[in-house]
DNA sequence: TTATAATGAGTCATTTTGACACAATAATAA
DNA sequence: TTATTATTGTGTCAAAATGACTCATTATAA
């Protein structure tokens, strides 16, 4: 997916000086597809390493909105779900073989560079998307912008992976006492693809039949019509979420067994 | 609680040239007495408001030592549970009105704090610390160092009772399915101080004889003698931690019913 | 010596969980 | 057309956890 020079985003690029020295946010964004979790990645110069969707921030804006841009720059999605997971600030992100390694992944010069070599701090934040809503759009700085599978990440550079690690972390902390689902799945969905995602996040197999009574206890569910597609057996439920009674939960909070 | 010049604390004191330009971090630094849940907090020169201990991050430090050091700074105290809770990065914390009323609450001169006036993203971190250990030490910039109990907090400046709803924010959600405690409590100690402290950051009443069970079911505790003090009725048990079945814990995490 | 207040321990109905079982059914293969 | 297969909706049931109580016990203060 190589993109000519007209389509490359320069929405993201203002002065050095406007921005925040030393800090950057990074996000780790995630989605849903083929009844597997995936992350959106940005392909490095070099066609070996990838990145994650990252930006400075502009001394005049928020941290929480420098963040919320990448994610529109990058997918075209405004509105989604974005949160906080960490600060990455050790030392060894940014010692010279890693600042090297980075160099040449990226194919710059050292000079041209020098302002985001010294010392950078990253917010690490992770984003909650509709797949199907998303239009990948690589930076000025990248080959490509592409979906990975979890389960089979590429070779990242600085401590990236160590980002999508702790916001899957985070994650799974919050799936025992708030709803997910609403911002990785389309309108319609079936108990079964809510399941994969928990069990893709808490990286265990979750017994059927027990998840779907837990699920629709929580009354924000919706049952609708059957579904048709899919493979040589019975087909399941449609189910959509009670958009108010789901919101309601993420804000109170609930207690989830498994 | 004053200080001669020679009481000062100076440690964290660096040129200005060496920290990172437009970030700091702050700790809201939590102990337990008195069956209360107490703050630390700095006097600002106006004997009016108050701060959370913070400082800057040496480009030579990492961000989590940079907090670790104003800890040890303010408490005499290493080797505690200290932990990030969020990133405060919004405009609104460094508007011209915050800043006149931080320069008014420091007394200090808007020439000698240019560099902290433009536009600054702190981080937040918070602490656990046993009481009784603490000997608390105000920086150069302040006129005492004292605790506070939780529910009754001074005036403070910038936006760090923000910080300190968040960092209980946090501590509630980790309530859940992590054990808290062993930070907070002197070797010794009743269930009634545990369950003190579960009931302050809950904010609400937890049935006694429903929270003891639970407790004593999680395996990290260890009964001991009887206690002997304390007002007029029977004498309570004390108990100590299981270290190791406690910080086994800490890691894998728990469900808790209330 | 008695009254008080808080503790350790226990009861019990209800709810939740975990581990299965089983008939129903949509697509596919025979 | 019919049998096969994979997967679904639903149900059962024992074990565990929870929530709301009781009650005898006991260290201090009156």
């Amino acid at each position: 997916m190589n993109h000519s020079s007209k389509d490359i985003d320069h929405s993201l690029d203002p002065t050095v000086n406007d921005f925040m020295p030393g800090i950057s946010v990074d996000n780790v964004i995630f989605g849903f597809h083929d009844q597997q979790l995936k992350v959106l990645l940005l392909e490095c110069a070099d066609q070996e390493h990838w990145m994650l969707p990252g930006g400075y921030i502009i001394k005049t804006e928020s941290v929480n909105d420098a963040a919320k841009k990448v994610l529109t720059a990058r997918t075209g999605l405004s509105e989604v779900y974005l949160q906080q997971f960490g600060v990455f600030g050790g030392l060894e992100r940014s010692t010279p073989e890693v600042v090297n390694d980075f160099l040449k992944a990226m194919k710059v010069d050292a000079e041209k560079f020098s302002w985001h070599l010294e010392r950078f701090i990253t917010i690490g934040f992770f984003a909650l998307v509709e797949f199907q809503k998303v239009n990948p759009k690589p930076d000025a700085m990248s080959l490509s912008c592409q979906w990975f599978d979890f389960h089979n990440l590429p070779k990242m550079i600085f401590d990236h992976s160590d980002l999508v690690d702790e916001a899957l972390k985070t994650m799974r902390v919050q799936l025992r006492h708030q709803p997910i689902g609403y911002n990785l799945l389309p309108e319609e969905f079936t108990l079964k693809d809510l399941r994969t995602i928990y069990e893709t996040i808490l990286d265990r197999k979750i017994d059927r039949a027990n998840f779907n009574r837990k699920m629709l206890s929580l009354g924000i569910l919706h049952k609708k019509e059957k579904l048709f597609t899919g493979g040589a057996h019975k087909a399941p439920y449609l189910y959509s979420f009670d958009k108010s009674a789901y919101f309601a939960m993420l804000k109170e909070g609930f207690g989830l067994g498994f």
